[in-house]
DNA sequence: AAATTTTTACAAACTAGTTGGTATGTTTAA
DNA sequence: TTAAACATACCAACTAGTTTGTAAAAATTT
């Protein structure tokens, strides 16, 4: 190896980030990103082969990212309470207690590509819906667990349920940005917990 | 008036919405738009001075739509209900009804623009915060009519339970989408009506 | 009511600038 | 000295937008 070429490589994954969300994904040029960064386009072709291999380098470290604080807040959890339903709620409230003191609206790169699909291969679109569908699982494992020793007030679907989670929190991410209210996030998963506090009794 | 423009101003609408959610704003350039529509660049610019005013049409028309919508269902539940809850309750069943027989997931022009918000004007990016602020004021007069027949079992924030809808239907989109499942809406609206069954209680 | 003028609603061809991507070099550190 | 990590210059295709022209309907005049 002869320079080191990693500091390089995750500016580029930092400001293209940034711009992504700024722009959005084919409103961010590759002449931008050399702005930012301050680098040439041959060294930006030399670390990504296409724009779309970016597009996925992108998204594969966004999604580690997010996996990432979703099995610390599960192991916290898990740590806290042995109780299912206070497990449960800590789960949320370690996310409540992220995204309780933002400055700037928070965004999602899923939620992004979301809405210009057609500017990725297949297999990113395919890999963001494997990650929600991961976030989906372990929400099920929680709410099975709950019902182990609990009852619920009214009839439940428990995919529905599971998948609220993911929902309030995109929603939550557009709505923010939209009103531009950074304290909206919180909030909104707060409702999700007094949903939950409110839905199971003890067996 | 010489020939009628409408019917050309209302496809480049349609056709443009449909490719907008497709490839993003930035993502869809005035050829691809003239190839669906069949018309030529004279027509379009005709009709749109820009492609930020083509932007801004679409946006007005949508929030119409919606808005619409909106009353609507205001309208209905006021008709069926006397009760404020069950006023609210149907209010949200009206749009559980609307979204339940999918064929292909939604989309919102609001998120579409939110994660993209460089190319459009701030008055466009205003237009939409004023609208959703609109959704949010409609659901604080519905709760707040239920607050003076019922209590919360817990704690509320009013703010918070109004934008609740709104957090609820952008996310459903978003993962409808990114799941390719038109189906998930209406269950996440569903969850959002059992929370405010279990939420209040008779005074 | 017939002839003329004006306006609307487009069509076709063009332009200046930008796009992602490439080809060919140069530097740097082991 | 060799391969990795860049830099420079370039290109074909595409971008939003413009220019110029024209058919047809509506408005105005005769």
């Amino acid at each position: 190896m002869a320079r080191d070429g990693k500091p390089t490589r995750d500016k580029i994954l930092a400001e293209s980030k940034t711009l992504v969300f700024e722009n959005g994904f084919s409103g961010t040029s590759i002449d931008q990103i050399l702005e930012r960064t301050g680098i040439t386009k041959g060294a930006f072709f030399y670390h990504f082969k296409t724009k779309n291999a970016l597009a996925q380098a992108l998204i594969e470290e966004f999604a580690r990212d997010d996996i990432g604080h979703m099995q610390e807040a599960l192991q916290k959890a898990g740590e806290l309470h042995s109780d299912p339903l206070d497990r449960l709620l800590q789960f949320i409230q370690e996310f409540v207690d992220m995204m309780s003191d933002l400055t700037d609206p928070p965004s999602c790169l899923y939620a992004s590509y979301t809405y210009e699909p057609s500017q990725f291969k297949p297999e990113i679109l395919e890999f963001i819906s494997e990650t929600l569908l991961t976030w989906r699982k372990t929400f099920e494992q929680l709410l099975e667990d709950v019902l182990k020793e609990y009852n619920a007030k009214v009839e439940v679907d428990i995919a529905a349920l599971a998948n609220l989670f993911t929902v309030i929190f995109e929603g939550s991410y557009v709505v923010s940005k939209a009103l531009n209210d950074p304290a909206l996030v919180s909030g909104q998963l707060a409702q999700l917990k007094n949903y939950f506090q409110l839905l199971f009794e003890k067996k």
